[in-house]
DNA sequence: ATTTATTTGTCATAGTAATGTCATTGCTTT
DNA sequence: AAAGCAATGACATTACTATGACAAATAAAT
């Protein structure tokens, strides 16, 4: 299950695009590379990608009329074009074909992946804030809300019963020390908010009863563990 | 009724000011023109803008600064930067505030509304806003005049009950997190504005009772949702 | 195996902080 | 002086957290 989002990128320049795709592969997306217009195209139609981005100046067949080619059959997906040139009449024509970003040459790797996640913070792929959602068997536990929930359930939790299940999670079918968790939480791992924790892992406990594969186990002595 | 979009221009530079802002509003825009960032959050917090217009450069309150505080009440708005220096740093900074996009000047005019379209094409508010009134549930809120109301009501809201009742709005369906509002309307977040607050909220819920879809609620520690 | 000490499970309740709301006060505007 | 607004004080209510008490489980000791 993969959750990178696909880019297209379609650049004649062989050091360029390939110092650009391996640049984006690095940074998490995944990032198909064609050498020039016709084969971007093909590749646009047979595959599924989030964002093209597409070198204006190449031969065979232009940025331009690959663009108005894409967008022929999708009118939707986030294009940005690159251009050495940065003459007036070219970047209005880019935008006028839909674009959503003109970059001039030479730009900043850092800067193309700004904008590149600018775009599609708006683009409806990503917009649904469930990117701070977390899975936990079944159940979605965003810890931002501190809500647990799923299809037919949900619970407003408290921010200790919310801390203490963003830890558990992160040491999923780890052991959470005991004193770890009272450091994190509580600041400070006396007796009794060692008690108090205890209470907060009943309380967990009986929300998680949602999805039986779910299980906080003790481990005697040492601390708990969250079983997914 | 009036469509067009509001655009929020901050910008210290007087004549670039007025040249921008004549322009967009030739253009098709409405713009309201704020010569700082002070006077621009401010009017940001009274308002309901479609995108905001933003230099960083500026004496007072600078454009990062500006944003910040922006993003602050409201985390979806629409932010393009200008900027005369073209620094690396500085870009990438804008883009982890949020921006949408991030322009150097000197610019050209006819480029800048291809990019403000190009942002607007995918934000999903796509105006829904009137220069005017908003909607709230089956309520029509008119900040300018601080007016409440339906077919057979309508109460004159004080400043700070209009203010505040923006700030949920800009909000809907998301918490307003208490701190957040408190910067923006009261300037300060101590505990006597805090409950001089509770106050408010309890009387726009005594208003906003004419529409039983409507409701605030309180988030535990955190702040208030209005939800519709 | 049986006893004993320690740790953990869980309920009920007390304590504390946050919020809801009314009434009143003081300030500003007219 | 009257009216409107914002701030404050007082008190009620609610939400969250901590604690006490006792049961149950586990580990250690006999």
């Amino acid at each position: 299950m993969d959750k990178r989002l696909n880019i297209l990128l379609i650049e004649d320049d062989t050091s360029l695009g390939s110092i650009t795709s391996e640049y984006l592969v690095a940074r998490g997306f995944n990032c198909l590379w064609e050498q020039n217009g016709e084969l971007g195209y093909k590749s646009f139609v047979k595959n599924q990608y989030d964002i093209v981005i597409l070198d204006v100046m190449m031969p065979v067949k232009d940025g331009f009329s690959t663009a108005s080619d894409i967008r022929g059959i999708d009118k939707e997906i986030p294009i940005i074009f690159l251009t050495a040139k940065s003459m007036k009449e070219d970047t209005l024509k880019g935008f006028e074909l839909g674009a959503d970003d003109y970059i001039t040459k030479p730009f900043n790797m850092e800067e193309l992946v700004a904008r590149i996640n600018a775009i599609l913070k708006r683009s409806k792929i990503v917009s649904d804030s469930h990117y701070d959602d977390v899975m936990i068997g079944d159940l979605i536990f965003n810890p931002k809300k501190q809500i647990l929930s799923n299809d037919d359930f949900s619970v407003n939790l408290t921010t200790k019963e919310s801390d203490l299940l963003m830890l558990l999670f992160k040491n999923k079918n780890n052991i959470l020390e005991r004193n770890h968790a009272l450091k994190a939480i509580w600041g400070d791992d006396n007796y009794f908010n060692g008690r108090s924790m205890d209470v907060y892992i009943a309380k967990l406990r009986k929300y998680l009863k949602q999805d039986e594969k779910i299980e906080i186990i003790n481990v005697h002595g040492k601390g708990f563990k969250l079983l997914v």
